[in-house]
DNA sequence: AGACAATCCGGGTATATACACGCATCAAGA
DNA sequence: TCTTGATGCGTGTATATACCCGGATTGTCT
C-alpha cells in the first residue's frame, strides 16, 4: 500500500503530468517547460554566470551547464567570458527573446486552466505547501 | 515573476528536494527511492511483465526496462522470461526482498517526518491536491 | 613575487525519463 | 498452413539531474 501515499512517488508522477502539460503547449517553439523557465531566469539575472544561475533555480551547476548547452545550440542564448575568465556569462540571442515573447501567452494558458480546473484557493493552498516540503 | 509561481516549476523543485530526503534516508541500502518503490511494486505483482508494471506506475515502458536492469545488475531481482516468450518476467530476488524489509522502517521515518512536519491535515491536502493535477 | 587556497568551469559517470524504430513472437483469419 | 496484424521488448537518441575530479583562473598572505 504504502507506495500509493508515498509523498515522493506522488510528487513525482504529478510533476510529469504537469510537465507535460506546458511541454504540450510549448512544443511549437520547440522548447520545453524546463528550457523555457531557464530562459526566463537569465533574461532576468543577464548577464549571469553558471553558479548564480544554478543558485537561483536551485540546480547543480553541472546540470545548469548542460541545459545552457543546450539553449545555445538552440540559439537561444550566448555563452561569453565575463571580466573573471573562469565565469561562463549566460546572455538572451535574439532568437531567445522571440521565445520568451510568443511563449508567454502559451505559459499563461497552462496556468490559467490549472488555477481554474484547481479554483484560486486551492492552486495557492497547492503552492503553499509544496514551499513547506 | 511567473518563474516564481510556475506550478510546475515549484512542483519540480518540491520533487527533487523530498526525493533527496527519502535517497539520504535509503542510502545505507545503496538504492534511491525510485528503485525502492519500484521493487515494492514488482513485489506486489510478482511476477510481472516490463508493460504491467510500466502502466501501473505511470511510466513509459522503455523507462520501467532501463530501470529494472538497473536493479537486476544490483541482485534485487530477476529478470525472466514467461510463457509468452516475447514478455520479460520480473521477480525479486533474495537480496531484494532484504533491501524491503530493512527499507521500509526507513521509508517509514522519512515519511512520518514529512507528516510531522506539515501536520496530517496538510499531508492530506497535499496528496489530495497532487491527485486532482 | 611566489605559494597556496578558493572559485569557476568542463567532462566523466550514473540514473531517470520519453519517443521512435525495428525485431521477435503471438494470435486470428483466409 | 500462411499471411497479417497486434503485442512486447530492446536500443538509439535526447534531455534532465547529480556527484566527483581535474584544470584554469583569481585572490590572498607572506
Amino acid at each position: 500500500m504504502s507506495n500509493d501515499t508515498c509523498h515522493c512517488i506522488l510528487l513525482r508522477k504529478a510533476t510529469r503530468k504537469v510537465s507535460s502539460y506546458y511541454d504540450e503547449a510549448l512544443a511549437p517553439l520547440g522548447v520545453n517547460i524546463g528550457q523555457f523557465s531557464l530562459l526566463r531566469n537569465i533574461r532576468r539575472m543577464e548577464p549571469v554566470s553558471l553558479t548564480d544561475l544554478a543558485h537561483k533555480v536551485e540546480l547543480d551547476r553541472s546540470t545548469v551547464g548542460r541545459n545552457a548547452k543546450v539553449l545555445e545550440r538552440l540559439e537561444l542564448i550566448a555563452i561569453g567570458h565575463g571580466e573573471d575568465q573562469r565565469e561562463a556569462m549566460l546572455t538572451i540571442a535574439p532568437k531567445g527573446r522571440d521565445i520568451l515573447e510568443k511563449g508567454a501567452p502559451l505559459w499563461d494558458g497552462v496556468q490559467d486552466d490549472i488555477e481554474a480546473r484547481l479554483g484560486h484557493e486551492k492552486a495557492r493552498q497547492l503552492q503553499d505547501l509544496l514551499a513547506e516540503l
